[in-house]
DNA sequence: GATGAATGAGCTTTCATTCAT
DNA sequence: CATGAATGAAAGCTCATTCAT
């Protein structure tokens, strides 16, 4: 019985998933979701709440580890390994291990909660995510002198985010992801350093 | 009369383009906007046709203007005045009345059009104007080695261009935005140059 | 200016003609009418006091004519040139002359009358029109043994008169009409002296 | 609950045959379908998909029962005891058996969907109808000179058929619709052998 | 005479949600 | 556990009609 109950459960979260990833909270439609799932809209709010519920436990265990990766995360590691060097190599191996970690939350549904959240009690932790990272180069760069306005970090940090939102978004082979990430990093930090000079 | 009438269809149309910048053309509701610009939905149809009608009035003039930009521009002139330097200060008033030039159509409309518009015959225009710069970072690098992928190439266009986006959300100052845009185009050279070495 | 009020009315009801005629009292558009007219809809009001009160002043003409001629009508002449023939081609020329002298109500306002003014105080005109021929059928037939049953009787005059319709709908030429008319005619005597042996 | 569903989905259904047979499938109205069946328009939706779907349904077993006897029937053994017969009862009791069969259709929906079709995929049935008759009334007459013009064979099978559809409409009683049909049959074949002479 | 602005009621359809069984 | 009946609000849209100018 249990058994077949997280089933269904997981077939519901499985369906949402795509609808959500699709459509957005908004649009998406719980009727489709039952249909997908082969049951009735009745017996989804047996194990769901609501629509929001059913998207907040969607993405509930993403959100948790996002939130404890950007709270206990050190990219010292990183700054010590890199800091020094001219080497692109070098950065692109040192960036490529770094991101490795993120790989367990590069998932569709962190995906949905940074993208498709409008409307839920999500829709600002691309805003959160946005600032944290801002806040990051900041500290970075707090030794250098500035060469940009906090609007332009604030900018560039959002853009970093909708380039890795495009990558999860489009590129499905793991790999290939890290790559892509990799060099998108790489990229961004160049364009700083290049203003810095 | 006449008068009334244009002062009303002004107040739809720019009832409108609040709705249509926050919710976007498919959760946009005519019922709002008729709301909003205190009349009776009826009415509104007595103005426009229909809600795809009405968008379309909303960014027609826009979406001319840009056609025609990207049908007649010239960048030679940036690139002769720029590709022997390398002093930023130069870079940058180059780019700077480069872009300039795109003022006129750096307006919610035109922000509309690009990014609000899915479900109408304007949701591809983003995806097109991405491609066209995609084709002209192709050409200027053409003499060079390449040292990104294809992919990559699209990413960072993709992302120049939600860069661009975010800029019209975000700021309305007329300067600051050129400013802004500004740093932002010399940003993204300087991270191709810093990839090609 | 009285010749041109007279002229935009006569367009109106020209167009009135055609709308009518295709979609029936009830389904017909005011704005249609109004925009074919090349006018607006308020200028129609100006001219006519509701969507019925241009209905009634289209077909009023027709009905007056056609009430006219029910009750002044005389088929005495008809009955005394044919009754005692058994010659086909004399029937058919005294018949022909004999619907020759409704050639003036065969017009597409009779036709709105009759078939597409549901909704308008002339809907029962067809079923009155029916009655009129059903009681002129058993007058006819009174000297005689009367072989099928009242509503039968009914049945038959409805079928003459949607025959007559479907005449009108899809034939334009006048003598072509005459002649399907004239068969028509003929072909109901012929089913009804049949049935009468 | 199967039973309670049935049940109200056989009420929505009989209160659409009224509100269709009334006012056709264009001007029927939803509301009051549902309101006539004592629940919203959204539980309407829950039975139905759509108008359309709704109207498919209620005339669906009708038009494949229809199109089944347009496809198997043969008249055969109505000619052999017929076309050497001069007596009319003879032919009345073939024509009232060879009628009998079609009783099963003989229903309001087959009126809906025969008259009161347009806007459906239906629309077009009666015509095909018409079509189909003229056809086996040529096939019948083939031997003979042909007395009559293509067109008017054609006003005559459409005046068959709306005689039937008034029959239908108007009688609903089955024994006095059969004796109705069978004269009415009866009637058009003494009108074409009528002007065959 | 003529314009066209404005209304209010109607239409079909979709939706999230509730609840008795 | 699960069904599906039912609701009420909202959507885009069309219509005949009224009326100030």
């Amino acid at each position: 019985m249990q058994y077949k109950k997280d089933e269904l459960r997981d077939t519901i979260l499985a369906e949402s998933e795509k609808e959500f990833l699709k459509k957005g909270y908004r649009n998406a439609s719980l009727r489709q979701i039952a249909k997908r799932s082969g049951m009735t809209i009745g017996n989804v709010y047996h194990y769901f709440d609501s629509k929001e519920a059913l998207f907040n436990e969607l993405v509930k265990h993403e959100h948790d580890a996002f939130i404890y990766i950007l709270n206990h995360h050190s990219d010292r590691e990183l700054m010590s390994n890199t800091s020094q060097s001219v080497d692109l190599t070098v950065w692109k191996r040192s960036l490529r291990s770094f991101l490795a970690e993120f790989k367990p939350i590069f998932t569709n549904r962190f995906l949905i909660m940074l993208d498709m959240s409008e409307g839920t009690k999500y829709e600002h932790t691309k805003g959160e995510f946005v600032k944290f990272l801002n806040a990051h180069f900041l500290e970075h760069l707090k030794n250098q002198p500035i060469v940009f306005s906090p609007k332009f970090g604030e900018l560039i940090s959002k853009q970093l985010i909708e380039g890795v939102i495009t990558i999860l978004r489009t590129i499905t082979d793991e790999n290939e992801r890290l790559d892509m990430m990799t060099d998108l990093f790489l990229f961004y930090i160049l364009g700083i350093m290049g203003m810095a000079k």
